[in-house]
RNA sequence: GGAGGGGUGGCCGAGCGGUCAAUGGCAGCAGACUGUAAAUCUGCCGACUUCACGUCUACGAAGGUUCGAAUCCUUCCCCCUCCA
């Protein structure tokens, strides 16, 4: 592997980040001279980012660790849009109140990967909005408009891949990325930020932006790409036992978020340390080296650092704890999800259906029934064979009862 | 505006008067094997309950024909292609 100049593309090529980029070369020697400022934008689409956003969040965690300022673009403005990239269909649009309540949750989530401030290196947030939402449509047509043609622009993969589906493509999404290559100039203007990160799917969009901040500001500005994130088995990433990989605690608990990096494919371990932990390369290496079940201590170290990263050393340590004694004492930890009943309730016998329903081990009564009958509930590690199965105070063992829908998941029924 | 084609369960995609809650694939869940891995094999996979080939809700929407429709007819909505 080639070694570059500027500890910034050593870091981001060493540790998997690069895919394409602009001029690399240019990039290397800016950064090697001086601070840049480059920044990723994200849409404002729910009240949480997840595990498919978590690459570009890392790559701007790691300009600021090399010496550089990152923005974090929120896409105010072009979330009332809505990109095409990789989609079939136009998006429901949000409102201003649900697009804000959105943003202020995410920022939560970039407060635990960046440092906020008004240093050289400290980090921005930044909502499209506060340009976007005033433009004005004809001279905006005129300034910005004029430098984009549809020729181009039917060539770019998220519109001709929509078109080749036949699929209808509105005039309204058609100028996402007029607006995504306007936010780069715009950011240029404001804050001297000449590089736009983002992942491959953001190629295009990215390469219109330095496009037009050549033609309009005569500047030359920086793209760089990172590669998708699959698995070694080809899926791509982003399902956890609960559900979608959500960043935000409300959505994903630090617990769950710590089993997602735990059930990592043996193949992915390493690759994911470099790219979603803090940990030293050499580090990284002796775990690479590991095989067989050994590999399992890599899962531990990379599922510890990566929630620690996410959700603080303690919550990650609280978790590591309890899937310790979850899977490895065959005991309950204190992090799984738990309901409480009374004793009176215990005493009459709580329907083992309804347990498994309430701690979400199963969508519905009949799902539970269903799970039971496939023989994969089980009360106290003990398998459940009749679907009329109570749970009483007897099952409670050291406080609490522990429901399990499969190896994984579990949930714990303490008395009230 | 004209002429064709199409809208089916989370997705893709069969069905084209009964045996259809609807073939098949993907995704998902569980079991076996394992190392809380992958691959593989097996079962489940609309909802509800008294678990039973029971009830309810479903094949764009609303009506109609029929003993009986996702399948036929009418109107409406939406999408695609070609023409103007």
């Amino acid at each position: 592997m080639a070694t570059f100049k500027s500890e910034l593309v050593n870091t981001l090529s060493k540790r998997g980040y690069l895919h394409q980029c602009t001029d690399l070369e240019g990039l290397d020697a800016k950064a090697a001279t001086g601070v840049i400022t480059g920044y990723v934008g994200y849409d404002a689409t729910a009240d949480s980012l997840h595990i498919g956003n978590l690459v570009s969040i890392m790559m701007l965690r790691r300009m600021q660790q090399t010496g550089h300022r990152p923005i974090a673009l929120m896409g105010g403005g072009t979330t009332k849009i809505g990109d095409p990239s990789g989609k079939d269909e136009t998006r429901t649009l949000l409102d201003n109140a649900a697009i804000n309540a959105n943003i202020a949750e995410i920022q939560k989530t970039f407060d635990r990967f960046l440092s906020f401030g008004n240093g050289k290196t400290d980090a921005v947030l930044m909502n499209n909005a506060d340009w976007l939402d005033k433009l004005e449509y004809i001279p905006f047509l005129r300034d910005i408009g004029r430098h984009f043609t549809i020729n181009r622009m039917l060539t770019m993969d998220s519109v001709k891949l929509r078109l080749e589906r036949e699929q209808p493509l509105t005039f309204l999404e058609f100028n996402y990325m007029i607006l995504q290559g306007y936010d780069f100039v715009e950011l240029y203007r404001r804050h001297g930020c000449t590089l736009q990160m983002g992942g491959s799917d953001q190629w295009g969009n990215i390469v219109q932006g330095v496009d037009l901040g050549r033609r309009l500001a005569n500047t030359d500005l920086f793209g760089f790409t990172s590669p998708l994130i699959t698995k070694s088995s080809g899926e791509k990433m982003g399902k956890s036992v609960a559900g979608a990989v959500w960043l935000n605690p409300k959505r994903l608990a630090p617990y769950d978020y710590y089993q997602f990096w735990r059930n990592t494919e043996d193949a992915d371990v390493g690759r994911f340390m470099k790219l979603f932990t803090d940990m030293p390369l050499d580090d990284i290496a002796r775990y690479e080296a590991l095989q067989g079940a050994e590999i399992n201590e890599g899962k531990k170290k990379l599922a510890f650092e990566a929630t620690a990263l996410l959700h603080g050393a303690d919550n990650a340590t609280a978790a590591a704890e309890t899937a310790r004694k979850t899977f490895e004492e065959g005991t309950a930890g204190g992090d799984l999800p738990t309901i409480t009943a009374t004793a009176a309730e215990l005493t009459a016998g709580v329907p083992v259906l309804d347990a498994l329903v309430k701690l979400t081990l199963a969508e519905s009564k009949s799902a539970a029934r269903r799970l039971i009958q496939g023989g994969g509930a089980k009360l106290n590690d003990a398998k459940i064979d009749e679907e009329t199965a109570l749970i009483r105070a007897s099952d409670i063992v050291n406080g609490a009862a522990k429901l399990s829908a499969g190896k994984k998941r579990h949930g714990l029924v303490k008395q009230a």
